[in-house]
RNA sequence: GCCGAUGUAGCUCAGCUGGUUUAGAGCGCUGGAUUCAUAACCCGGAGGUCGGUGGUUCGAGUCCACCCAUCGGCACCA
């Protein structure tokens, strides 16, 4: 059902230590593909994405190369911004967790939990390594026999003040949350590995450190720096000005919340689905309703790994985007990416069969024969003839093309709304193979050489190219230009909000001018090259 | 170590609460047919003891036990 409701959608703020890599297009391209897809069914869509630029690794990583923490976050978040423009991607902000709006607010979400009692000085001990000055976890000073992996000097017991928030007082209430709302994290299986954690208890969490101080000074006691993670956290409730809810940005924006999918790497989910719930609980805020977890990307079967330097890249992408195009990239990231609970392949050979199968062989070819036959018979012109009510097989019980599309799109819309990317792209798909099967079924080319029976031609090409411009319609959010490439060769333009009245059977008229297209070329395979 | 999964054709996976088949789909491979189309679309074929062993049952990929293998999570790692 199309609704106009605000509808806020957020990758994960990036680490300006890292590179852009696959990860990082992959999350921005599902949000990005959501977000289009709503926006197309009159949805009022924010999507938001950013830069995580505080804390010890980055601070350190400037000192090596001799610059400031800022300049490094500048050069860095520089990058990932220029990732969105490279591919097209329409998010409606870019956040920053150094820009003063984003500390201003963290400021005052902080001392608001100190005041209700959330967060604490409290006192942390532990397992502290002298000669790397940080501290390391129980289990894992277990493991290093209690003796620094660098220096081989024996682990100290440390103590220092830190400021804790008070997550073990969230264990009934995240458990109430959790029982009332199933689809909170998913996929199932991730919500599942949270609630067997969850049986073991929570503990309090320390929010501060003093061992660094590239971060946001704790309001009051600026020894204290916030940690990074409650710090980027906040970056989703600071963008739309909800720390300050007299500010200009709440006014403006405050309507998106609470957000409708936190979309991140199953690396990060705790601090998702457990810390920033009972932060917001804290705060007396709307929890979001979904945070999605998706896996990992891995290279030729093996994980990604700096070891073995087999990253997939910017210069990696940009290779592919440049031999199969920016939509055959989005439509692979859509349709084979690791939106489960199992990790992904990503390889050469993989990447061209879909390549050819679904968009070569299905999509192009479809508009592409359909297109030529009606030039072919009919000059290039869309024949007039009312094809709602033609089935679109002979076959007992065949739905009409208009009712057949009606419901394709009604549960295309649905899926993307679900975030069930791939099975959204399959459903639409699917006009395209009833197309193929129609022209297969009823052969206008052979009916094409009996001057008596062009009517009856005519009727059957109608038909497919509607078939074909609504299927356009629908893959729009996914291949953007693309669609738009073909839509434009069958005479047609489409209104970027509202999907539903664009993909009613009957938006293309008779005379209209059809020209021949072929939206996807065969590229040639790409050599196997044997691995070591 | 603890907790949780998964293991079905070359690859990716469907097979809900056990009995519709001689276990399916897509892709790949292979034979054929065809020309409207980008050697595409279409039809056919190969083929897997449903991880292993032992049970429960009239009957088990489908339930139970054990074993093997792989994977994920295990709190300050964005």
């Amino acid at each position: 059902m199309s609704c106009s409701a605000p509808a806020y959608i957020t990758t994960p703020i990036y680490y300006v230590n890292d590179r852009p890599h696959i990860g990082h297009a992959y999350t921005t391209t599902l949000c990005d593909v959501w977000a289009r897809a709503m926006r197309f069914d009159g949805r009022d869509v924010f999507f938001l994405t950013g830069t995580d630029e505080h804390g010890a690794k980055v601070e350190k990583s400037a000192k090596e190369r001799g610059i400031t923490p800022q300049a490094l976050a500048d050069e860095n978040s520089a990058e990932f911004r220029k990732v969105l423009t490279t591919f097209g991607l329409t998010n409606n902000d870019f956040i920053r967790t150094t820009e003063p709006r984003h500390e201003e607010q963290v400021k005052l979400f902080v001392q608001r939990l100190i005041a209700s009692g959330d967060i604490y000085l409290g006192e942390f001990e532990g397992w502290y390594d002298e000669g790397q000055e940080e501290y390391v976890t129980d289990t894992r000073a277990k493991e290093l026999e209690f003796k620094s992996p660098i220096s081989g000097k024996p682990l100290v017991r440390a103590k220092e003040h830190n400021y804790y928030f008070k997550l073990s007082g969230y264990q009934a209430k995240l458990e109430a949350f959790f029982a009332a709302n199933p689809g909170f994290v998913r996929p199932a299986g991730r919500f599942n590995e949270v609630l067997g954690r969850m049986r073991d208890g929570l503990q309090d969490v320390p929010v501060t450190r003093t061992n660094f101080s590239w971060g946001i000074g704790m309001p009051g006691a600026s020894e204290h720096v916030i940690y990074v993670w409650i710090d980027a956290l906040f970056n989703y409730a600071t963008a739309l000005g909800l720390g300050d809810t007299r500010g200009a940005l709440a006014t403006e924006r405050a309507k998106y919340w609470p957000p409708q999918y936190h979309v991140i790497g199953k690396e990060i989910l705790w601090f998702h689905a457990v810390i920033w719930p009972a932060l917001l609980m804290a705060l007396e805020l709307p929890t979001p309703k979904c945070v999605y977890a998706h896996s990992f990307w891995i290279s030729n079967g093996q994980k990604m790994s700096k070891s073995l330097g087999n990253f997939i890249d910017l210069a990696t992408i940009e290779s592919y985007i440049a031999k199969y195009g920016l939509d055959a990239w989005r439509w692979y990231m859509i349709t084979q990416g690791p939106l489960g609970a199992t990790d992904a392949d990503f390889s050469p050979k993989h990447f061209h069969e879909i390549y050819t199968a679904n968009l070569v062989n299905t999509f192009a070819n479809c508009a592409s024969r359909t297109s030529a036959m009606i030039e072919k018979y009919f000059g290039g012109v869309m024949p007039d003839v009312d094809t709602a009510e033609v089935a679109i097989s002979a076959t007992e019980g065949a739905p009409t093309w208009s009712a057949f599309t009606h419901a394709a799109c009604a549960k295309t819309l649905q899926q993307y709304a679900d975030f069930e990317l791939a099975e959204a792209a399959d459903t639409a798909l699917s006009i395209v193979r009833a197309v193929d099967a129609s022209i297969n079924e009823t052969q206008p080319f052979k009916l094409a050489k009996d001057p008596a029976k062009m009517a009856e031609v005519a009727r059957i090409l109608a038909a497919c190219a509607e078939g074909v411009r609504v299927a356009a319609v629908l893959l729009t959010p996914i291949m953007p230009a693309k669609c738009a490439e073909v839509l434009a060769a069958y005479g047609s333009s489409l209104d970027l909000q509202d999907a539903r009245t664009n993909a009613r059977w009957g938006g293309l008229k008779g005379g209209t001018r059809i020209a021949k297209c072929a939206p996807f070329m065969r590229v040639e395979a790409p050599t196997v090259v044997a691995s070591a």
